[in-house]
RNA sequence: GGGCGGUUAGCUCAGUGGUUAGAGCGCAUGCUUCACACGCAUGAGGUCGCAGGUUCAAGUCCUGCACCGCCCACCA
């Protein structure tokens, strides 16, 4: 049968994009439902539209398609379902600067316009991630793209507003959120990022009314000052015991304000007096709530200051603050400003400060979903890895507070209620009712928020499927299996996702949740496109030249469950390149030995020589590992037992033994065409082994190799076979391999040339003896010997040789005029010394009767032998040692 | 303030309580050996963060501490 050759080198940026068109073409990525096959479905955490593919994506997405690539060899029905996220606040941004740049407002465009404009942005830039996203070869079903305000998907989140709304779930009120001044928008609790900033504390001065005492409050923000309606003090507090009930005057503003008790004043904080601003403050906004105090608002929806604040109106609120500040120095007010180290809550897409803000929000009421969500996983249901994640989520989902929902933005899923002119009463509803459902009114205008991103994506697993409509697909592919996903969206997302899932479907989206670990850069910074901290994924495996395959396995390689950060840098891509130029250069000899091989005949056991059946073990071992890791996700263990079976076995040990084996089996001979079926099938089955992590190397080989099937992708994976292992032919390969490091360290330690073929005797008892000398051949070209020579163990040593001992083997290479025996007595000596050294600590061991007594008695035995094999090693060498000393000095 | 993770070779990391702790990279030395110099071979390099404890036995289990990183939390 007729075999291809490869090119001398491989060349990943000429084979990949192909490849990956003629897969596509092929349809391998496509999961239809099927009830005769077991499905199994992974949904893609949906990036951004805007986005561009970064290392986090490359990490997470190259481990779901290891998964997906794997379950699909496994003759599972694999889905793999992608599509990206409108991503409201990010998008409605890149728009807004582009409009900047052309002179444009948003209000000068009005609504419409403005969300036209975000389409047109859409279909030009919105496919850049996805030609990414195929450009690292991962294996989506691209005919099942979903796109987050698709006309579907759209009415999937309108449904899942008002069935929420009409469970009384979602709900409006004016509450105090969090307001991003430059976004111009609320945004939920964990969109705030706090970042640890150096601040100032102001001590300030209130002047006591009617004869009272004055009172100091420290404060971060003496703009807010202009808000105050009240100073608190805790009732227990001593220093202000008489106080309370008094009057102070809010300094500017020379506004009579009570002094009040309350316990959420801590007296250990700054003078222990709280100063109230109900208006600016999430915590003064619960205790004026109490306490009947009246709220003021001095800011605005831009964060300037409103006419409320008099001469500051206008003010951006940090000049108003060094206005503020200055003026309340000028007046003498201020008896300290000190520095202060404190978290800011900040927007987490535009980073401004974050105002606690009172306004008009829609609220989802996630308590009741959270802990039907809680108690699926405290039941098991919903099993996260590493583990450590479950105790995570379950905090968060015990600790839950209403979610903010709306958002005062244009770009997104527009919230179906309509209020009633007339009656003021709100109508859920897709489509515009034509009378008001409460008062039969006409005058019906819809709310003008839209809905968190998150909001929508949180419906992801099931709305991707058809519903609310019960599709066949929902059926077949709802609940899904894995989910993999970044640390840093288990609350935004994932147990949103769990939480919508019950509600909706009863059932949790996924049994699995693989977290993986964020890639930093390798001095442990978070990598940043702004910072310059960054790699870019495509600039690897396209600018220089590495492939999508080094890239991937390079981060696969190191997603383990014990860290939560995984350092990377461009180096640990070149090395995994290194690693396909190993595998290339294997398959190129394979295939140069292939001639005449039909790998339809398998060979007969007798046919099988030692190191075909040795390698032929190994291989039983590595499958059924990568196997169990995989399904461990242990990602890092399968790459590296492929790793280090590739190379450190198959291509150091084998392939070098093979050309031994070929070179003493005649072309056509049954005997070599077992060696080729051995080079053949063990190569063939590592590709199938990594091919989910490397698929395009893997596939480009196979390809060359001879096959069945049209495609790696759709190849059966590979099967245990426990009748190959041999742990006999282990054992001995093992003694094998020590043998030759043995005699290749004498070489280099005494300065052999390399070329040079120098003379072996080695000494052994049965039945390693007759194992070893079967294996003379291996030895000599491994070690580069003349004909290796055998004795029996204890035997004499030739003259003039340097001499090993190893357990139940002796290796002597009599090198004659090149020994110096003086030398050699030195170095026998050292190891004559390490050797006692062991021995001596094993002996202690084995005279303590408590490790005799309390030990078990495998342990007491191993060491025994272990002692024992040391003291006939002593033995040996010092009779060696002896033997030279008889040696007459030249 | 609470929680989580990390601390093992120069770097990045493995390491079911049981030999004298491993890998890759880097380093040193040698090698154009008929798949591969993106390679082959050999070698140097470690009081496993610190202090206690448990155990016959601790890198591994427990306690405390230090440093690095992350998450949560309305102390102005």
């Amino acid at each position: 049968m007729a075999t291809k050759t490869l090119p001398p080198t491989y060349d990943p940026r000429a084979v990949e994009m192909p490849r990956y068109a003629w897969w596509l073409q092929r349809g391998y990525f496509h999961a239809p439902v099927d009830p005769a096959r077991e499905p199994y479905v992974i949904m893609l955490p949906l990036p951004n539209v805007t986005g561009e593919l970064h290392m986090g994506h490359a990490s997470t997405f190259s481990l779901q398609d290891v998964l997906i690539r794997w379950r699909r060899m496994q003759g599972r029905n694999a889905l793999w379902q992608p599509g990206t996220d409108h991503a409201g606040i990010a998008t409605q941004n890149v728009v807004e600067r582009e409009l900047a740049r052309e002179g444009l407002t948003l209000e000068a465009l009005g609504r419409e316009r403005f969300v036209q404009r975000v389409w047109e942005w859409k279909e030009r830039y919105g496919h850049i991630i996805v030609e990414q996203l195929k450009r690292m070869g991962f294996s989506c079903d691209w005919d099942r793209y979903v796109f987050t305000l698709d006309p579907p998907y759209y009415d999937a989140v309108m449904e899942a507003f008002i069935r929420l709304f009409n469970q009384g779930l979602i709900y409006r009120g004016k509450r105090m959120v969090n307001w991003c001044p430059r976004d111009q928008s609320a945004i939920s609790d964990l969109e705030v990022e706090y970042v640890e900033t150096d601040a100032q504390l102001w001590y300030v001065r209130y002047r006591g009314v009617d004869g009272g005492p004055d009172v100091t409050i420290a404060t971060q923000r003496p703009e807010t000052i202009l808000a105050d309606v009240a100073v608190a003090v805790h009732p227990d507090d001593p220093r202000y015991a008489g106080l309370v009930g008094r009057e102070v005057l809010v300094p500017i503003v020379n506004r009579r304000v009570p002094v009040i008790a309350d316990r959420r004043v801590d007296p250990a904080f700054g003078t222990g007096a709280l100063k109230i601003t109900p208006g600016h403050d999430p915590t003064d906004h619960e205790i004026g709530a109490d306490h009947g105090l009246p709220t003021l608002v001095i800011l605005d929806p831009r964060g300037r200051l409103t006419p409320e604040a008099g001469r500051y109106a206008g003010l951006d609120r940090f000049e108003a603050r060094r206005a503020v500040g200055a003026d309340l120095q000028a007046m003498g007010l201020v008896e300290r400003v000190e520095p202060y180290r404190t978290n800011i809550g900040t927007c987490d897409r535009c980073h401004a400060v974050i105002e606690p803000y009172i306004s008009d929000q829609w609220f989802c009421d996630v308590a009741p979903m959270a802990a039907r969500a809680a108690e699926a996983i405290r039941a098991g249901r919903v099993r996260f890895h590493h583990e450590r994640w479950t105790r995570i989520v379950l905090h968060f989902l015990d600790h839950i507070r209403p979610w903010t929902i709306s958002r005062q933005l244009w770009w997104g899923h527009r919230i179906p209620i309509w209020w009633c002119e007339r009656c003021g009463q709100p109508a859920a509803a897709t489509t515009r009712p034509a009378r008001c459902p409460a008062c039969g009114g006409d005058g019906l205008t819809q709310d003008p928020d839209v809905l968190d991103t998150w909001f929508s994506s949180a419906i992801w697993p099931f709305a991707t499927l058809g519903w609310p409509r019960e599709t066949p697909d929902l059926r077949y592919f709802y609940p899904g299996h894995v989910l993999v996903t970044a640390n840093e969206i288990l609350f935004l997302w994932v147990a949103r996702m769990i939480m919508m899932g019950l509600h909706f479907l009863d059932d949790v989206p996924f049994a699995d949740v693989y977290v993986a670990p964020t890639v930093m850069t390798i001095d442990g910074r978070r990598m940043s496109k702004s910072l310059g901290t960054g790699i870019d994924p495509l600039e690897m495996a396209d600018g220089r030249g590495y492939g999508a395959d080094a890239v991937r396995f390079a981060l696969v390689s190191r997603c383990s469950q014990a860290q939560q950060d995984l350092r990377f840098s461009e180096k640990m891509i070149a090395d995994t390149r290194n690693f396909s130029t190993k595998i290339w250069n294997a398959a190129r000899f394979v295939l140069l030995n292939l001639e005449g091989f039909d790998h339809r005949r398998p060979p007969a056991a007798a046919d099988l020589g030692l190191a075909d059946r040795w390698i032929r073990s190994r291989y039983a071992h590595l499958t059924p590992a990568v196997t169990a890791h995989l399904e461990a996700f242990e990602f890092d263990k399968a790459c590296r037992a492929l790793y280090d079976f590739i190379w450190g076995e198959y291509c150091d040990w084998y392939l070098e033994m093979a050309k031994v084996d070929l070179a003493a089996a005649p072309p056509g001979s049954p005997r070599r065409a077992a060696i080729q079926h051995t080079l053949w099938s063990v190569l063939s089955g590592a590709m199938a082994l990594l091919h989910p992590v490397m698929p395009f190397l893997t596939e480009e080989v196979w390809q060359h190799l001879p096959h069945e099937g049209e495609s790696l992708m759709v190849a059966p994976w590979p099967a245990a076979d426990p009748a190959a292992i041999d742990p006999a032919l282990d054992a001995q390969m093992a003694v094998l391999m020590t043998v030759v490091r043995t005699i290749r360290s004498l070489r280099a330690e005494l300065a052999v040339p390399p070329a040079r073929r120098i003379p072996v005797h080695i000494r052994a008892a049965a039945p390693l003896a007759g194992q070893l000398e079967a294996l003379g051949e291996y030895i000599a070209v491994l070690a580069r010997t003349e004909a290796v020579t055998f004795g029996p163990l204890g035997g004499p040593a030739p003259a003039r040789s340097v001499t090993a001992v190893l357990s139940g083997v002796e290796i002597a290479i009599p090198l004659g005029g090149l020994v110096d025996p003086a030398k050699e007595r030195q170095r026998l000596a050292r190891t004559l010394r390490q050797l006692e050294d062991e021995l001596k600590g094993l002996q202690r061991r084995l005279e303590d009767a408590d490790f005799l007594q309390r030990a078990p008695a495998e342990v007491v035995e191993r060491e025994r032998s272990r002692a024992s094999d040391l003291l006939t090693r002593r033995q040996r060498l010092e009779a060696i040692v002896a033997a030279l000393g008889d040696d007459p000095p030249r």
